[in-house]
DNA sequence: GTGAAAGCGCTAACAA
DNA sequence: TTGTTAGCGCTTTCAC
């Protein structure tokens, strides 16, 4: 395998110019700069990251650290990113965590034992504080998260998401639209301090607006996402509450589990119980209805957390808060009322 | 940050003593291990990779080629390699390649530019030729596929697989044992030399041993994933052959597809359409009736991907083949051929 | 515009 | 059992 030296050799310049070449520095003829990169084809020379990123004292690595395999609403914002990385010459390290661990700890390992210039964190909390920046040590973007929870700096740290609050009002407020006052929502937790409870205030507040009171019997929170106790608990809610005529689902994997459970239990989408969310995950356009949900960016999602992220890295630009728009599927899970059941 | 060199001097011993017990050799007197240890703890000393890598002409990385973003059925099996590769002190590199590209040709570019030791190829072709091999150059394992259509030395490359054609053949015979004879098959190719054509290889074994003869427009190949056109491809199919009564699809994410299409069209699953397929996904729980799939044990062949790679990487153990066996769930969506229809 | 040389942190002979 | 030392391939001053 050539290394520097063999195209030196070959070019019968020093080391240090081809160097020079390779990393686009000026100070180099025309010519020589030629024969060296004529050298590189014909010898295939490949660049030794290892080397290099030891004598820079930095890798080229950028750490994607995900919460959340469950959600399929993930996988093309994560190719996206991916992709994003390699053209702009980063290597993307993937790590998962689960739902119980803590991605500022983890990301925190990882860039000091993978040595990372950058992190990504995709579907985490929302709440950091300035010591969990800090502890980070690299910059960083929250992926799908505006992280405004907690006391950080918004200098400090950069962010892709959408207006989660204010798409799920949009949602909700369609139902209402459509004469609905019996409101469920789904969502894994009200106060995870993440998305789901950004969305649940969305919600507050289209209900608030219309002037329906909050029941709190009507917010239903599955905890995890496995799949046998989200249908149990959903299927318990319909059943308890057969005044519901609606359900906003703050992810489309919860809605698509929430037509299961309504056909479980023998009622029909929409004409007995109307459903909305937000995702736009590829399944969802495969539910009888289809499914009528927000639709996010996912690819533009990943590509502008990398362009971000690089541009502090490269350019050591300022960290910046991008805010995306859903679409809306009109889909067919959303009904009107009868009007024998409005108040 | 602290080095090797520090943890030295701190001890008072020798840079190469450090790293002999870093690395586990023996020659090392238990004081100074211990002494050595208890520095390493005190200066929170990380290892540098890149040093590592660089004086041992490698890295710790594995790559992992992933043919098909839009299969779910990857997820899990990707968190679970991650979390191997983690487990054994490898780092998992991802990469995803597109329809069109090829996973030889990408996975040696790789293999060079990351200096990858190993290689794990996810969803790929079946048909690797000796070049193809020599052209990856580090050791591979082949993940959900047997890799037998071509001329390779199963001694030159493992794999982890179930036995595509028995269970595909498994799960069309439980159509015919239900009085079908009018089956479709589902597929994005049966021509791939991969996935498709193996499992479709076992529904063409399943209908000559019934009896039934091949019918080539019931064969219904949707090229890509693309949702919207795989819909269309698969209401084609049934409006024009009425006589369909079940169908087999050799994914879960077509099966699901298929199911959405026949609701489109006004038919019912299992009444009017039986449908049975291969993959148990996370969503192939929520379609109305559940769908009837065999399940792959997903964690299971990620997890034996890697631990059969790093066995040939670390202890120079021989290639070998793995070939797991998948759980029939039952669901709700293979019916009775109602026995007037029987020829 | 180009070259010589030091050094990044670590491993692995080779000596002792 | 331990220490000394020469690299691994690359970048980057500092001379020329």
């Amino acid at each position: 395998m050539a290394t520097i030296k063999d195209i030196a050799s070959y070019c019968n310049v020093a080391v240090s110019t081809v160097s020079r070449v390779l990393n686009d520095h000026p100070d180099v003829s025309a010519d020589t700069r030629e024969k060296v990169l004529e050298a590189v084809r014909e010898l295939r020379y490949v660049p030794n990251n290892s080397a290099r990123d030891l004598a820079l004292q930095q890798t080229d690595s950028i750490g994607l650290v995900v919460r959340g395999v469950e959600n399929p609403f993930f996988m093309p914002i994560i190719r996206a990113i991916e992709k994003s990385c390699e053209e702009k010459g980063y290597t993307m390290v993937l790590h998962q965590i689960t739902a119980g661990g803590d991605e500022v700890e983890e990301g925190a390992r990882l860039v000091t034992s993978k040595r990372l210039k950058g992190l990504i964190l995709l579907g985490g909390r929302y709440d950091y504080t300035r010591e969990d920046a800090s502890a980070l040590g690299v910059p960083f973007v929250c992926c799908t998260s505006s992280n405004r929870f907690g006391d950080l700096d918004p200098s400090a740290f950069s962010s892709v998401s959408i207006d989660d609050a204010a798409e799920a009002y949009r949602a909700v407020k369609m139902l209402v639209d459509n004469g609905h006052t019996k409101i469920a929502v789904l969502l894994d937790s009200a106060h995870n301090r993440s998305v789901s409870e950004r969305r649940f205030r969305g919600y507050c507040k289209a209900l608030a607006e219309a002037g329906i009171p909050l029941d709190e019997a009507l917010v239903c929170e599955t905890v995890d996402f496995d799949m046998e106790s989200v249908l149990e608990i959903i299927e318990r809610l319909i059943t308890d509450r057969s005044d519901i005529t609606a359900i906003f689902s703050v992810y489309d994997t919860l809605a698509i589990a929430a037509m299961k459970a309504i056909a479980n239990v023998g009622r029909s989408v929409p004409s007995d119980i109307s459903i909305i969310s937000i995702d736009g995950i590829a399944m969802s356009l495969c539910t009888t209805p289809t499914l009528t949900t927000l639709v996010q960016p996912q690819e533009l999602i990943g590509e502008k957390a990398v362009e971000i992220l690089v541009d502090v890295l490269d350019k050591a630009a300022p960290n910046s808060h991008v805010q995306l728009e859903t679409t809306l599927r009109p889909g067919g899970t959303v009904g009107h009322v009868h009007s024998g059941d409005l108040a």
